[in-house]
DNA sequence: ATGGTGGGACACCCA
């Protein structure tokens, strides 16, 4: 089972690409973020002529919006409105594999602004309670409440670790890097007891980073990349991952997202 | 210290 989560940064600008990356990567499962565009906009048509089956989409007009779709059968399990704003940043979606139940929760955490004080920066303040609001509900239990296995996945905005950006000191206190924000992102992962893939040892890949600004003038020479994108498993799951991919190249590719897709394979 | 480039919707928000 292979599943891959990318930020597009528009959907319907980018479908081209989303199709020549399935036919050349063949995801069983893709989740989107970032579709910027209500459901009723979303090219429903060419995303099941990839041969997908399963559509879920939590759209939302011009800004935010995920989708998840798979070859294989599924359903829309919930759309959960984190810290009740009416932002769509969530949907999880139920498969049945080898017998077991999968739920995969596709997420976009707010960016959060450019000012890393909660008390000057709404966005920021927001970011924050978004995290304490994931860590309650993974504490409960309820990302997998009803399921077997659970994936967290998606545009998280954060970059836990000191080598997930390209520079560690001199991003300390740029929104996505400051320790309020790693220490949230962590927290998160721990009531959950997610496995972070791209940390394990055996799958770990060369080049961490799945983000590079726009603002780059040569976003591959300079390489001033964050890992903000994540795929974390439950543990049982995460024994079972065979490879871990993170598809730098994409960054290259006529009119690219500013996010690169991330690709897990499971023996299951 | 600053400004740099992309989205969407509609004059400016957001990343």
């Amino acid at each position: 089972m292979r599943i891959a989560t990318w930020n597009i940064n528009s959907v319907r600008l980018r479908i081209d690409i989303v199709a020549d990356f399935v036919q050349r990567y063949q995801p069983d499962i893709l989740c989107l973020q970032e579709i910027k565009c209500i459901e009723d906009a979303f090219p429903l048509k060419r995303i099941r002529a990839l041969g997908f089956d399963y559509v879920g989409i939590h759209g939302q007009k011009g800004y935010h919006g995920v989708a998840t779709m798979a070859r294989i059968s599924g359903e829309t399990h919930t759309r959960h409105d984190f810290c009740e704003v009416g932002d769509a940043r969530h949907l999880a979606s139920d498969f049945n594999i080898g017998g077991k139940r999968l739920r995969v929760h596709n997420f976009y955490v707010p960016a959060g602004g450019d000012e890393p004080n909660p008390d000057l920066n709404a966005k920021f303040a927001h970011k924050l309670a978004y995290l304490d609001e994931m860590r309650g509900w993974a504490v409960d239990g309820q990302h997998i409440a009803g399921a077997d296995h659970a994936i967290v996945l998606g545009d998280l905005n954060i970059a836990p670790h000191a080598d997930d950006v390209w520079s560690h000191k001199q991003l300390l206190n740029v929104v996505s890097h400051t320790p309020v924000e790693t220490e949230g992102l962590l927290a998160v992962q721990a009531a959950g007891n997610f496995i972070d893939l791209a940390r394990e040892d055996a799958l770990r890949p060369d080049s961490l980073y799945t983000w590079w600004s726009y603002r780059a003038k040569d976003w591959e020479a300079s390489n001033r990349g964050r890992r903000l994108d994540h795929i974390w498993t439950s543990a049982d799951l995460a024994t079972r991952c065979n490879r871990f991919s993170i598809l730098s190249e994409a960054r290259g590719w006529d009119r690219p997202s500013d996010h690169v897709p991330v690709i897990a394979e499971f023996d299951i």
